[in-house]
Formats: structure tokens, sequence, C-alpha cells
DNA sequence: ATACTAATATCA
DNA sequence: GATATTAGTATG
């Protein structure tokens, strides 16, 4: 009889024994019965016989984790505080086929990836002379950040180092942020590796992903596009990542295992022998700071862009102008707001308070077409209220501009406009996001208007206007980063227009002395903002975490709070940087506290947390999100 | 994580 | 006193 030490898989649970009659192998999935289930658990080691009644694993099934997965994962567990299982349970065992985990390549599949292509396009895209001279920088290294602006042509670059890959029987994970929304490096990616390519995200139905995974398997797909997840797809012979996007949050999960998955690719690229390439228009100031960088210089036929910065908060006279003349002569234009979603908040004039949700402590949103008031964070509902709650004020009037607002502000003021809403609320679905840049892309519409989801990797050809408005909401965010996340958005939204005809771009903002000085050279705020950061001691040259105290009593949290506090001031190498309430207070009717630590090397301050470690309190390592 | 149990608060 | 809510504990 076999003894094994167990992981449950997605459960906090601890490592517990079981015994089989038989080897196996760590890494292997088994079904044991746990409670009064059966439940899938991966093998951690073998053990001796145990001093207490173990019962036998009750299957054996014919998957695997391989010993690097399983090495990530444990990292992942110890950098990131989630369990080992929560960790393991981010990846996808290898299927244990006729051939365990390597298999030697078969030089036909390799063939008929190739012929395939050929099939499609020919051959991989022509690089221009400094795409090329890009690509051969690339190829020369293990990991490098690719810094070009967009239109520079760094997808061309990706293409041929994946068809380099595919040439050397290897395979490729390509990442960007949302999967989801940019149907149109689907398109590209297809046109040169037709169904050697498979596009990943966790939205894909059970089915399908099985059918992707056979297909990996098998061999035929060798390159996965996607999301955060598709890091976690079990492929063979790993010869290259690349992280598009680099600089863009969402690679930072926001649940446990709270990850980076730009950070994690990294790794994976070094204990595999995967080349890592890091690219983005706006890289975050630690990949610039951390890595090589290869630049790719700006394309030769450079349309002329110019800047207008204006004032307020609303949609003004010279907006409207702007919007008017661009769509007098059959133009298109750009308008982002930063607000998300169709909504506006309630707000007092009297009293100056905007009227909250009950449980979150947050603004509730107005919802015109449901007439109703809605919270943006755990969703309860209620009828629109006119009077305020802390003064007694009536009517009270609506704040800040909504994308529905803005639609109503424009359409009104230029007869005929035809504008598409591109936000998360009008675009729930990948149909939706098609049928709306298709409505764009042929012309029937004039004004692409939205939030964030406006600056993420579209191309437009036509776009002559590009209106940034309320910047300073960006730029006035309690955040070490909001400075960084203000430029990058500007340079994301400005790089969206102009690609084939010279446009304007407008920027709402009070501080444009800021801008101004950075418009022609982001490299130069890179490092202006890298002077800042290391004299006000923030990453990358100090490493910060923060705990999260969640609680539906209030003085517990606070108790915890200060407890662990406590606790902390004994660590002599790390800095309680503050602690007490966060700045939403109540999410889903709990109270929330807020730990931020900092120190200037990363070890001490992971063990100091290790420490204080527990349940009732979540740890967020590398932050990005202070909410 | 989650089932189960013990402890404590809530209520007619 | 019975029942609902919460805290604590073990899981092999």
């Amino acid at each position: 009889m076999y003894y094994y030490e167990i992981a449950l898989l997605k459960s906090s649970a601890p490592h517990l024994t079981y015994h089989f009659s038989t080897k196996l192998y760590y890494g292997t999935v088994v079904s044991v019965p746990f409670k009064t289930t059966t439940k899938d658990a991966i093998v951690i080691q073998e053990v001796e016989k145990p001093l207490f009644e173990t019962t036998q694993i009750v299957s054996v099934a014919d998957k695997c984790y391989s010993k690097e997965q399983m090495e990530i994962a444990k990292f992942i567990s110890e950098y990131y505080f989630s369990s080992f299982s929560e960790a393991i349970s981010l990846f996808l065992p290898y299927i244990v086929g006729a051939n365990l985990c390597v298999r030697p390549l078969d030089e036909k599949e390799v063939q008929i990836s190739l012929s395939f292509q050929g099939q499609t396009r020919g051959s991989a895209p022509t690089l221009t002379q400094s795409q090329q001279q890009a690509y051969t920088q690339l190829l020369a290294k293990d990991k490098a950040l690719l810094f070009g602006v967009t239109g520079s042509g760094k997808t061309e670059i990706f293409i041929t180092l994946m068809a380099k890959m595919l040439e050397e029987g290897k395979t490729s994970i390509f990442l960007m942020p949302e999967i989801s929304l940019t149907p149109q490096m689907e398109k590209r990616l297809k046109v040169y590796f037709g169904d050697a390519v498979a596009m990943w995200h966790s939205k894909l139905t059970k089915k399908k992903k099985e059918s992707i995974l056979a297909a990996i398997e098998e061999g035929s797909v060798r390159i996965i596009a996607g999301a955060r997840s598709a890091l976690f797809v079990p492929l063979k012979e790993l010869g290259l990542i690349v992280v598009d996007e680099e600089h863009d949050d969402s690679y930072k999960a926001q649940t446990r295992p709270r990850y980076h998955a730009r950070d994690v690719a990294v790794l994976m690229g070094q204990k595999l022998g995967a080349k890592v390439v890091l690219a983005s228009a706006t890289p975050s100031m630690s990949s610039y700071h951390k890595y090589e960088v290869v630049k790719l210089q700006k394309p030769y036929v450079q349309t002329q862009k110019k800047y207008h910065f204006i004032t307020g908060n609303t949609i003004d006279k010279s907006i409207l102008n702007a919007l008017y003349k661009s769509y007098q002569k059959q133009e298109q234009s750009l308008l982002f707001l930063p607000t998300r979603g169709n909504f506006k908040y309630l707000y007092c004039q009297n009293c100056g308070k905007t009227h909250l949700c009950p449980y979150c402590s947050v603004g509730m949103a107005l919802h015109r077409k449901r007439r109703h008031l809605k919270c943006h964070y755990c969703n309860f509902t209620e009828a629109i209220v006119d009077t305020c709650t802390q003064c007694g004020h009536t009517p009270l009037t609506s704040e800040r501009m909504g994308t529905q607002e803005a639609i109503e502000v424009i359409s009104t003021a230029i007869e005929g406009i035809q504008i598409e809403q591109f936000d998360k609320d009008s675009i729930t679905t990948a149909k939706k996001l098609k049928e709306a840049l298709k409505r764009f892309e042929s012309g029937e519409s004039d004004v692409l208007l939205g939030t964030q989801m406006l600056s993420k990797g579209h191309d437009y050809a036509n776009i002559t206007l590009s209106v940034i408005m309320g910047l300073d909401h960006i730029l006035g965010l309690a955040d070490y980063r909001a400075r960084e996340r203000a430029m990058s958005l500007l340079f994301q939204i400005a790089g969206r227009s102009g690609r084939a005809l010279a446009a304007e771009v407008i920027v709402q903002t009070g501080d444009a002395e800021f801008f101004k000085n950075y418009l022609e050279d982001y490299e130069l705020f890179i490092k202006d903002e890298l002077a800042f950061l290391e004299m006000a001691d923030y990453p990358p040259f100090v490493s910060l975490a923060r705990i999260l105290i969640a609680h539906k009593d209030e003085s517990k949290a606070s108790k915890i709070t200060l407890d662990t506090v406590t606790k902390l001031k004994a660590f002599k190498e790390i800095e309680i940087v503050g602690h007490g309430k966060a700045p939403v207070e109540r999410i889903a009717n709990k109270f929330r506290f807020q730990i931020l630590l900092r120190a200037k090397n990363r070890v001490p301050l992971l063990k100091a947390l290790h420490s204080v470690a527990c349940r009732e309190i979540e740890i967020d390592f590398d932050p990005v999100e202070f909410s």
C-alpha cells in the first residue's frame, strides 16, 4: 500500500493523506472521498504510513500536472498568498495519453501547420527595416520589452516570432488584455495561422475548451491567444510568450490568487526556457525599469496630430464645434468619458453629498432607461429619490456626465449625427462588439463614444478627432500611479486616431502643462516619472502590499486591522504606510479596512506577511487597485 | 472550502 | 425554551 499527501483542487483545506494500491507520480489528478462527496485532488508526494486511519483514493484520472506547473504554482501560492490548491487550480493538467508529458515532435505535424498557413496567406508578413531590426534584437534575447508607438507594427513582429517558433516545432502563448474585446486580433492571427491558433478565455464553454485541449494534445493547435487564463493552458514545447499591452492593469487578478499575469509570464518563460516579449506603446514604469528595452522606431509616414487643451467638465461649445466639423466632412470621431457605465449619480446642491448605496458607501447609479437607482458594487436597487437623505433638500441634481447623457447632448446639438455607445453597459457580448465596430467601420456611425474600453487595441482608419474628457478624474485618483494612468490613457486614445489622416486631439484637463511636456515623447515621461517614483519611494523601487479586512461587524473589522498592525510593527524592515477604512468603506454589507505596507526589499515583506496571514485577511502583493 | 458542532443571540 | 445566527473546528 502506498500513502500520498494530496491537495484538494479548488479548496483551501490543508493537505491530507490518502492511500492507494499502486505507485502514483506526483502531479497526478485523482478522485478522493471527502466529507460526504468525492472531490478532485492532486498528488503532492508519497509519504510514510501515517498513524491515523486513511481512506483510499477512489480513482486515478488520466490527467497530470507537470513538474514546472507545480513549481510555478508553488511560487504563486507563496508570493501572492493563496493555498497551493488555489494556485495549481489556475492550470489545466496535461492529458496522460500514449506518451506522458514530453512528446518528441512529429515532423508531419509541423508540415500540416505550415501548409495550412500556405493556403491562407502565403507567408509570414514582410517586415519593414525597423521591424526587422527589432525582430532580430528580440530573437537574441531571453526576455525584453518591445516599446513602439501605436501603428508602428508590433503585431507583425509577434506573428513573425510565432511563425519562427512554429518552424522550430515550438508553441507560443499570446496574451492580451480582455480577449473578448479584440476580435480584430483574432482575425489577423487566423490569417497567418489558421487552425494552428486557438483563442482562449475563461468564458469559453466547457465543450469548446475540451475540443481545444484535444487539438493541443493532438498537436494541431500550436498557438494559444487569449487573456490571463491562456497562460495556464497545457502547451508542450513552449517557445514564446508574448504579453501585448503589458502596461494594462487587467493582467493583475483581483481575486485569489491575486497574481500578475505579466510577472508570472516572465517567471514561466524563465522556468520553461521560453522567450518572453512584453510589448506596449506606453510601457509600465516597472517593465521599463526592469527589462531590456527594444525600441521600434516610428513609421516613416507619420501623420500629424494637433493637440488642443480645454478646461471644464462638460461637453462645451468647442467640443461640439469640433464634432460638428468632423461630421460635416464625413470624418469620424472618438470621445472618451472617464465615468463608466451609462449612469450618473444623484447629487445634492445644498449639502454637496452624493446619494449613496446604503450597503456599499458608493454613489447609487441613475439608470435613466429603467428609471431606477442601482449600486455598482452590490446591485442593490431602489426607486429614484428626489430628496437628500442628509439635509432634506429637494430636488437632487445629477452630477458628472454619463455616456447616455453625453449621447443625448450631442445628438440634440448636432442633427443627424450617429453615435455608437461603446462601454461595458452596451457592449456585453462579442456579438454586440462586432456589430458596433462594423457600424463604425462602415461609416454608419460618426462618433464612437465610450469609456476605458476605447483605449484597448482597436484600429480605426478614418478617425480625425479624438476628444478626451475629464482626464483630471483620472489624474486626481488616490493612487500613486494616477499620473501614469492618465498619461497612458491620453497616448492610447490619441493613438487610435490619425492612422491615415491628420488628426486633432482635444484634451479636457486643468493641468495642460503637465501633459504638454510629453506629447511627443512617452519615454521622456517614463524617465521623469521613474525619477519621481524613486524619490517618493514607490514601485518599482520598493515593494508594496495591501491587506484587506472585510467584516459585517465594523468593530471586529477594526480590531482585526489593529491586531494585524500590532503584529506587523515587530518587523523592522517593513513600513506600515497607513491603516484604516478602505476608500470604499462597505461592499455587500461588509465593512472594509486596509493596511498598506512598503519595504525596500520584498523578502522581509513577504516574511512579515506570511506571519500574519490568516483566513480573515486578504493579502494583495504588488497591488494595482487601491479602492 | 465546507460540513459539522458548539456557543451565543433573538424572540414570542 | 426553541430557533436563528455566528464562531470554531476538523477534514485523512
